[in-house]
RNA sequence: CGGGGCAUAGCGCAGCUUGGUAGCGCACCUGGUUUGGGACCAGGGGGUCGCAGGUUCGAAUCCUGUUGCCCCGACCA
């Protein structure tokens, strides 16, 4: 490709709204451009880096045993009445209406198409397993959209489901796409980890998110040095500390004026945070309930969330806490609640407490020498907190340490939700019919692009891996004015391009300095110079984006260094 | 959805407080000089100042409304 041919506008400066790197690089380097917000048009560049993200994708499902469909990005409203999702699928389902005012919505997923397509056709267990996939654009109206690509509105994903006769089939079907997402994502050479995870509102037992590790990801995750154990912090099991043990002192109230943290309250009492018990109330429903942890600790909401059947929890209402403790947060404690008729989730470390702090319920006044059963009653004990860098791994004698990820893909074991809630039934070989076992599995492509920006960059631009950089290389002639020089540059170009290494040639008449800042802001993992080296000497010089090394190579040798050098990253 | 901010040329911004008919840098076009890390000189094109009302002799500037966009939070495959 000739450089003066390419649409590939760069910019000297950053945007302003762009706040995240990948999204400001792509702009810079003129691979995206914002359509509307969450809404981006990809320039050809991008397009390149797209394609080859899904050709992996493709050939991996494929590999899988998966068979590509399009599905329909414009949905009536009935299946989604049907399965019950088009009331609790909330604001975020892009909703619309035809001319005759019949509703529809924009795909934000496909699970209610494609068990409508195989209830209709698939009637046997011959028929299973059955793997379908469709790589489209998907749409979902966010909140809030944000960092660029990373969390749009329109987004490109592939989603594959799988349809087994049972649990055993699905189990299956669940690791052969989990083995082929490590591959896809390791052919683009990504730092990833599968981590577990948690299923949330599309429900499931096992589920795994694939990170790609990122300092401005979103995700917070453990992992283990040692072994391969990852986790999303939303559920990493917690082990129980234990707790300094003493003589039980009898319980006391004490006036605490003006404390009302519980660093405050463990710096009045002069003793360490662990000492003290934190309470804190959520709305669950309509039901109000309390979750105390060590002071040290956090309480993980996910994990209380899980307790319930609610779909949604926060934090209850400062009024809603008066009211039910006569106390403002702060001077709150589990004393007397569960006799309220207030049930009491404790943190199993909260068990072993011995002569510990916590609010009195009583503006000002917090009670020492608390010990839980005999001062106060709990519902039940449960892991209820956060997990920290530094505690035990749940599967070795090693430390967790912690790392953020961005969520590209996640494999998820959907059961027979959907082909109950759509009647997707087979008959098996006893000539019994049974629902379908299903699961889902998706990759955000467009994400995945964005998120092996955010990996790979320096302060001069993008550091594409070569397996999904848009081109290979790019040839620089020094100075296009000079016929001889020009002249070989134009063969280099031409014999890479036979050699199928995909290659732009920077033919603008331009300086020197422009074309190598913007070879290094697009990112080519490759740069070759043809200057006075070239004419003096027969040498190309050589640079790979993700080093600092110039090197010199025969004219000769230049194809065969190219080839292994792409070969061999 | 709560809180905050912004909207002036393709991009980045100034002008607004104190109304007088729009400017800077980059990019773009023409000519010339340059040519190994975002050159220089000269000339040039491009904006109904987000939109709609209002105040005023006069509005980018003041007032009201509205739309879009960004950030923080909540929420989320």
């Amino acid at each position: 490709m000739y450089f003066s041919k390419l649409y590939a506008p760069t910019l000297r400066e950053t945007p302003a709204e762009a706040e995240v790197v990948s999204h400001q690089l792509l702009v810079r380097a003129g691979f995206i451009r914002k359509s509307s917000s969450g809404v981006y048009t990809y320039l050809p560049m991008a397009q390149r880096v797209l394609q080859k993200i899904s050709r992996i994708v493709r050939e991996e499902m494929d590999k899988a045993g998966g068979q590509e469909v399009a599905l329909p990005i414009i949905q009536s409203a009935d299946l989604w009445l049907e399965s019950g999702r088009w009331h609790v699928y909330g604001k975020e389902l892009f909703r619309l209406k035809d001319r005759h005012d019949r509703d529809f919505c924009l795909g934000p997923t496909h699970e209610e198409i494609i068990t409508d397509l195989i209830r209709t056709d698939v009637s046997s267990y011959r028929q299973l397993p059955l793997l379908l996939y469709q790589i489209q654009n998907k749409y979902r109206d966010e909140r809030r959209p944000r960092f660029g690509l990373m969390r749009g509105r329109e987004f490109i994903m592939k989603d594959l489901y799988s349809f087994d006769k049972d649990e055993a089939g699905l189990e299956i079907s669940y690791w052969k796409m989990h083995e082929a997402y490590t591959k896809i994502f390791t052919r683009c050479g990504l730092d990833f980890r599968p981590v577990e995870a948690d299923s949330g509102a599309i429900g499931g037992s096992t589920t795994h998110e694939f990170m790609v590790m990122a300092e401005s990801g979103e995700a917070d995750i453990v992992y283990c040095p040692e072994c391969n154990y990852a986790a999303n912090v939303e559920i990493a099991p917690c082990k129980p500390d234990d707790n300094e043990q003493g003589t039980p002192l009898t319980l006391e109230m004490i006036e605490t004026p003006q404390v009302t943290t519980a660093e405050m309250v463990a710096g009045f009492f002069d003793l360490p945070l662990k000492k003290i018990i934190k309470t804190m109330f959520y709305q669950v429903g309509e039901e109000i309930v309390a979750a105390i942890v060590r002071g040290d600790r956090s309480i993980n909401e996910i994990k209380l969330q899980r307790l319930s059947a609610a779909d949604i929890i926060e934090l209850a209402s400062p009024e809603k806490v008066k009211e039910i403790t006569g106390a403002e947060s702060g001077y709150v404690g589990p004393v007397g609640l569960v006799e309220k008729g207030i049930k009491v989730f404790a943190d199993e470390e909260i068990k072993t407490m011995v002569n510990a702090v916590c609010g009195a319920n009583k503006a000002q006044y917090h009670f020492r020498n608390v010990r839980p059963e005999r001062d106060f009653q709990v519902t039940a004990y449960v892991d209820l907190r956060l997990i920290e860098p530094g505690e035990s791994c749940p599967q070795c004698p090693s430390t967790l340490k912690s790392a953020r990820g961005i969520e590209v893909g996640q494999v998820f074991k959907l059961g027979t939700k959907y082909s109950k809630a759509l009647n997707a039934k087979y008959v098996d070989e006893n000539g019994a019919e049974n629902f379908i076992v299903m699961g889902c599995y998706g990759i955000g492509v467009s994400r995945t692009m964005a998120a092996a920006v955010e990996q790979n960059n320096d302060n001069e631009g993008i550091i594409w891996p070569v397996a999904i950089a848009p081109y290979h290389a790019v040839v620089i002639p020094v100075a296009v004015n000079d016929p001889v020089l020009k002249q070989a540059a134009e063969e280099l170009y031409h014999e890479l391009e036979q050699c199928g290494i995909e290659t732009v040639i920077d033919d603008r008449n331009e300086r020197a300095g422009v074309k190598f800042k913007d070879a290094d802001l697009i990112g080519y993992p490759v740069r070759l110079t043809v200057g006075k080296k070239m004419l003096e000497e027969g040498l190309i010089e050589v640079k790979l984006r993700k080093d600092k090394v110039i090197s010199f190579i025969k004219r000769n040798d230049i194809i065969e260094f190219i080839k292994d050098v792409l070969e061999n990253s």
